[in-house]
DNA sequence: AACCATTGCAACCGCGCTGGG
DNA sequence: GCCCAGCGCGGTTGCAATGGT
């Protein structure tokens, strides 16, 4: 399927940020003609570019019906929404939010909600609670800056507070693991649909990390000293199909327990 | 004020799909 | 069925704007 790339040969074609001249041009151009075929229309329009990149500035920010400006609460969860379904789908996803274009809503997912998701312990690809070790990473450095202020080597006037943020962030990425846990314990028996020993519905590994958690609400600081106690003799793999991962994780686990926040 | 790092977005690139000859 | 032109899509890059030191 050998097809040259569209611009090429098109040897003093104009590339880069587009002025208002070429703006103009071609909105006065289609406006009238319509754009028709995007390989002849530069010529048509007597502009110095190629079709593709004709095509995309009007896509991307001509067409008259593009809204532009910041994308509101319903749009940027109306988005995670399309993409926990659709994927990288950009194109399709743009077809749900009238006014914008794929290349924003790309823009945008990859600037700021990524992040955000990020930052909330979600996994941007998964949708769901991360528990890799990567959430791990950053707990080592918080605890040795923890450990360091308290060890008070040239304690500033403000160590404690700094103290104090360091737990703070350590603890709430303890709890983001755990709730990843249980979120993963959830959804990996409910689908495997496999009767385990425990009360009701929930199964006893449920419990024991749910108790650990303070009952499940998700503002509880996973800050007692005991936050892992018991953890490794939970025997996950009894409970989850996994290729081996669980217990990396919780070899990974095991020197929290032994540093003392 | 100057420099450097980070962020956000417009534009480009390359690949795959589709339809016509 | 094959070839090729044209288009659309997703990933990546380049650079201006902004923030921090």
């Amino acid at each position: 399927m050998g097809r040259s790339p569209c611009c090429d040969g098109e040897a003093g074609v104009k590339k880069g940020p587009w002025t208002p001249e070429e703006d103009k041009l071609l909105v006065d151009y289609i406006s009238e003609k319509g754009h028709g075929s995007w390989r002849r229309l530069p010529k048509l329009a007597g502009l110095n570019r190629c079709g593709k990149s004709c095509r995309l500035r009007w896509t991307n920010y001509l067409r008259p019906d593009i809204k532009r400006g910041r994308f509101d609460d319903d749009e940027e969860k109306l988005i995670i929404h399309l993409h926990s379904i659709l994927g990288n789908k950009w194109s399709s996803i743009a077809t749900k939010l009238p006014g914008r274009t794929d290349n924003e809503i790309k823009n945008y997912w990859n600037t700021h909600l990524r992040k955000k998701l990020l930052g909330m312990g979600i996994d941007p690809v998964t949708h769901r609670p991360r528990t890799d070790l990567s959430l791990l990473a950053g707990l080592p450095a918080l605890l040795a800056a923890a450990g360091s202020f308290s060890s008070g080597s040239g304690a500033g006037a403000s160590w404690v507070e700094n103290m104090n943020a360091l737990r703070l962030q350590a603890d709430a990425a303890k709890f983001q693991l755990l709730q990843g846990l249980v979120r993963a314990l959830t959804t990996n028996t409910s689908a495997a649909a496999a009767p385990m020993a425990g009360n009701g519905g929930g199964s006893g590994v449920q419990d024991h990390l749910m108790a650990l958690l303070g009952g499940g609400e998700e503002t509880t600081p996973a800050s007692s000293p005991m936050f892992f106690d018991g953890l490794e003799s939970l025997n996950l793999d009894d409970h989850l199909n996994t290729d081996g991962g669980w217990k990396d994780l919780l070899e990974q686990m095991s020197w929290l327990n032994s540093t003392e926040l």
